[in-house]
DNA sequence: GGTCTGACCGGCG
DNA sequence: ACGCCGGCCAGAC
């Protein structure tokens, strides 16, 4: 038998960004846990980098743990990230996203 | 095929 | 408070 085709773990990541409420943010932390591969957030962010030129991805939405715009070096514009986020009603104050505990959406809990 | 590198995270001194 | 380090794992070279 050949291998087992299981969908790439890019896939999943993208099924939950998606999810993500318009208005709302989460961590790359909180989308590993939920995906049961808690320690490797890095994938995730990794991730995201293939995201690119894909539609119906709000990367934008993604941030560290700590609510920083940590991944915005890799859009089209470094202010990119923070004028989508702020068309969205989010506030954003040097990458830090204003809030942060109020507007986190955590797929854990939320996506039961 | 070994080594390096990440849009991270948690822990430790 | 703050910096450093190890883990995790898929690609690139």
């Amino acid at each position: 038998m050949g291998k087992i085709d299981q969908k790439s773990f890019f896939e999943d990541v993208f099924e939950v960004v998606k999810l993500i409420p318009k208005g709302r943010v989460t961590s790359y932390g909180a989308i590993a846990a939920y995906l049961g591969i808690k320690s490797s957030a890095r994938m995730v962010g990794w991730a995201m980098n293939a995201s690119h030129g894909m539609q119906g991805v709000p990367a934008h939405r993604v941030v560290n743990r700590n609510g920083l715009l940590t991944g915005k070096h890799h859009f089209e514009t470094p202010k990119k990230m923070q004028q989508l986020l702020e068309k969205e009603g989010i506030k954003v104050k040097k990458d830090q996203v204003q809030d942060f505990e109020k507007l986190f959406w955590d797929p854990v809990k939320e996506l039961l």
